[in-house]
DNA sequence: CCGGAGCCGTCGT
DNA sequence: ACGGCTCCGG
């Protein structure tokens, strides 16, 4: 388990996201969680040895889904476990090995449930579940990389390598890693969480606002990590005020001594630097390198050789066909794969030994029955089914496919590029191991209004996550985001493939929709109700909100869908693009290149509907002004800066804003603006202004979170950018565009995202 | 604040 | 059966 407690610790800086957001984009995923998910859902099959590939499937579902919403997903898989960490997989493996038999009798005795259960615990995600994944990843195009050690090192690397622009995982250690941009949470549906380390400065349960990476490992490790068991009772919050007090672990921990109250081993200190450094210097493998490099070069000053904690070197060809999944992190035995191409004569004649190669499904029930045995097994594990599957492709395969390695490049991998590091041989199967300490993440969304997982991206979003659903169809856009849904409606019916997606993926749209529309006329409600404060203002409002939300209603009553697709331009769509200006004008110049339609159309915006959406936005947005304004970070006072002029010039500093921060400085904008135009003053008082969002009466604090969530959302959604500006861009927009291309082009087939 | 107990919703057969 | 979340006591 990672840090448990991070996630809600960093609650606030939490926004409710969709991954079609960030169509153009490529980010890390770790490939691990897919095939765990699918390789539960065949978890018999897997212990009985039958030869199955559905966690293949179910991982393949993903990367359509990606794919789908323009991201790329660059997938990293777990190597080898980390010396600190062999004794626990040890025990794990044990525990996973007394499921499979319990399991497996159970099945016997005839209680499927309990044995399914149980053979569930058995589980454990194999280097040769990942090659599988890995030869369909190659047909597909998909980046992948095995690390030689832990994927969130890894990803962590590619990230700051720019190699991916953020990562998709559940695990809160990444941050402690020093990950920039997280996404959290991500559903089948494309929503998800987004986590910026920029924002740490607008936490609010704690502050963190000049924190740095080193201070914020130190919290975590304190409170007790993978790497190091922490002091009882200490948790986030203790360690938290303890690093803050006494600056350095040296302090804390001798303070901690001095007062007696903590039970501190005499190791703690050499233990506590030796799993910083753990965090700090991972070995990983570098793609444009091609070689084993650290997480983080160390001062020079240190000896590599004095921390064997941080994964053993590993020869460069070593490390590169681990990289490209040639070997098995664990045994260093070469994987074979059945019907992979060209590998079979090469596996052939490496594969030796010992048995036949088996089945794909097999190879998992026999790591399971070894799997106590020595890491690195004997060929004789191997399957004799391995080889048989497909001799023809060798020649291809082997000339072409010599595989892979990993993509050096995020989008444009070419397979060309990658050379081989070896060719593929002999299988073996066994190392076995399971690796990923989930991380609970917990949630942060739920906040809204539901918390269902299903129900809570819808409300989550609640702007948002309305509209997605393809099927659902009608379904008021809740505030400025209605925009966009209506965007994605039309898309919707243009293209009916999404809610075959969403069908495929799940059946629950019937009554999604339901949900989904009673969700947002609450959500809608609540935010009237939030805005309390401002009496003038928000009476006035309160009383035309239901207006408003029928006149939206009525024009997009069917589709709602969800997602991108292009939607085409509509007049709707206009409406949208001028909601989304006023609310979240938020584009990012630097993903997003269509931001500039929404400018011209505007203008048009500005109609009796646009007039409306602009309120609801002001409400949406005001929280989050507010909230803003409120904290004392330092995007706030960027954007102060940068706000003289108003208008634009966020936008060029946008970029590197993250989406709190653009929002404060939207806030700060649209204050400005509303100031000056309108003469109303933005922090105080209800006063009233119909449209100026500034105008925000209510208390930050007051504003409940969910509110701001949402604002925070669909500011966040847009990509960089944009700040109050008028541009309109964004979600609509995009999403539009985005889709549309790539929808137009290829025929919907909703097959793609069934399992 | 921390950490354990209990409740709830999900997943699969 | 598991994971997450809430509630409760120390």
């Amino acid at each position: 388990m990672g840090i448990s407690g991070l996630l809600p610790l960093l609650k606030s800086i939490q926004r409710p996201t969709e991954l079609k957001k960030y169509a153009g984009e490529t980010f890390g995923v770790d490939g691990y969680g897919w095939l765990h998910r699918g390789a539960v859902a065949c978890a018999i099959e897997l212990a009985q040895g039958k030869p199955t590939r559905k966690y293949v499937d179910f991982a393949m579902h993903r990367v359509r889904m990606f794919k789908y919403f323009g991201v790329t997903p660059y997938l990293v898989f777990d190597g080898d476990f980390l010396p600190s960490k062999a004794k626990t997989e040890a025990s794990r493996a044990k525990r996973r090995e007394e499921s499979k038999k319990i399991g497996l009798e159970l099945l016997r005795a005839g209680k499927p449930s309990q044995a399914y259960a149980e053979l569930q615990k058995a589980i454990d995600v194999t280097p040769e579940m990942a090659r599988h994944l890995i030869e369909e990843l190659k047909k597909a195009d998909v980046p992948y990389v095995v690390a030689p050690y832990e994927a969130d090192a890894q990803l962590v690397y590619l990230e700051r390598q720019g190699l991916i622009s953020g990562i998709v995982s559940e695990d809160s250690d990444l941050l402690v890693f020093g990950a920039k941009r997280l996404l959290t949470k991500l559903d089948q549906h494309g929503q998800c969480v987004e986590i910026n380390r920029r924002d740490f400065c607008a936490v609010r349960e704690i502050s963190l606002t000049g924190w740095t990476d080193s201070e914020f490992r130190h919290m975590a490790i304190l409170s007790g990590c993978d790497y190091l068991e922490g002091v009882s009772n200490i948790g986030l919050k203790t360690a938290y005020r303890l690093i803050r007090k006494h600056k350095t672990p040296e302090r804390v921990i001798r303070m901690l001594r001095f007062d007696g109250k903590h039970q501190i081993p005499e190791s703690y200190l050499d233990d506590f630097k030796q799993a910083e450094l753990t965090f700090l210097h991972q070995r990983v493998f570098c793609p444009k390198k091609r070689d084993i490099v650290l997480l983080t070069e160390p001062d020079p000053t240190v000896d590599v050789g004095d921390m064997p904690f941080i994964g053993a070197p590993i020869e460069t060809e070593i490390a590169r066909s681990i990289a490209a999944g040639d070997i098995n992190p664990i045994t260093r035995q070469r994987i074979v794969v059945p019907r992979s191409p060209g590998k079979r004569r090469i596996s052939q004649a490496l594969a030796p030994a010992s048995g036949p190669p088996r089945s794909l499904g097999k190879p998992i029930t026999e790591y399971l029955k070894k799997n106590n045995s020595s890491r690195r097994i004997p060929l004789g594990e191997m399957d004799a089914n391995c080889f048989a599957i497909d001799p023809n492709q060798d020649n291809a395969a082997a000339n072409v496919a010599p595989r892979p390695i990993v993509f050096p490049l995020p989008r444009p991998y070419v397979e060309g590029i990658e050379e081989p590091a070896s060719p593929a041989r002999p299988y073996t199967n066994n190392a076995h191991v399971l690796r990923r300490r989930s991380e609970p993440i917990s949630k942060l969304l739920g906040l809204d209004q539901f918390e269902t997982s299903k129900d809570r991206r819808r409300t989550t979003g609640p702007v948002i996550q309305v509209y997605q659903d393809p099927v659902s169809s009608s379904r008021p856009p809740k505030k400025a985001r209605l925009c966009d849904d209506s965007a994605v409606e039309e898309v919707v019916r243009a293209a009916p493939e999404k809610s075959k997606f969403f069908s495929t993926t799940k059946q629950k749209k019937a009554p999604k929709k339901a949900d989904q529309l009673l969700m947002s006329d609450d959500s809608v409600e609540e935010a009237f109700r939030s805005l309390p404060d401002f009496d003038p203002w928000h009476s006035a409002k309160s009383a035309k909100p239901a207006d408003e939300f029928d006149i939206f209603r009525e024009p997009s009553p069917e589709a709602q869908k969800d997602e991108p697709l292009s939607a085409g331009p509509t007049p709707k769509s206009q409406e949208d693009n001028a909601d989304d200006s006023v609310e979240v004008p938020a584009s990012s110049p630097v993903q997003h290149g269509p931001a500039h339609e929404d400018h011209a159309r505007n203008p048009a915006s500005v109609t009796p509907l646009g007039e409306l959406l602009e309120k609801f936005s002001y409400e949406t947005a005001k929280p989050r002004t507010r909230f803003v304004h409120g904290l004392p970070t330092p995007a706030s006072s960027m954007q102060q800066t940068a706000t003289p002029k108003s208008i634009n010039p966020p936008n060029t500093q946008t970029p590197l804003l993250t989406p709190l921060q653009r929002i404060g400085a939207r806030a700060l904008h649209r204050g400005r603006s509303s100031e000056s135009k309108s003469s109303t003053p933005r922090s105080t008082l209800p006063s009233n202004k119909p449209k100026n969002v500034d105008s925000l009466p209510v208390n930050p604090a007051f504003v409940p979170l969910p509110k701001a969530d949402l604002e925070e959302v669909e500011a966040l959604n847009k990509p960089l950018g944009s700040e109050d500006q008028i541009i309109p861009d964004s979600d609509g927009e995009n999403d539009a565009d985005d889709d549309g291309p790539l929808r137009s082009g290829r025929p919907f087939d909703l097959s793609k995202f069934l399992y």
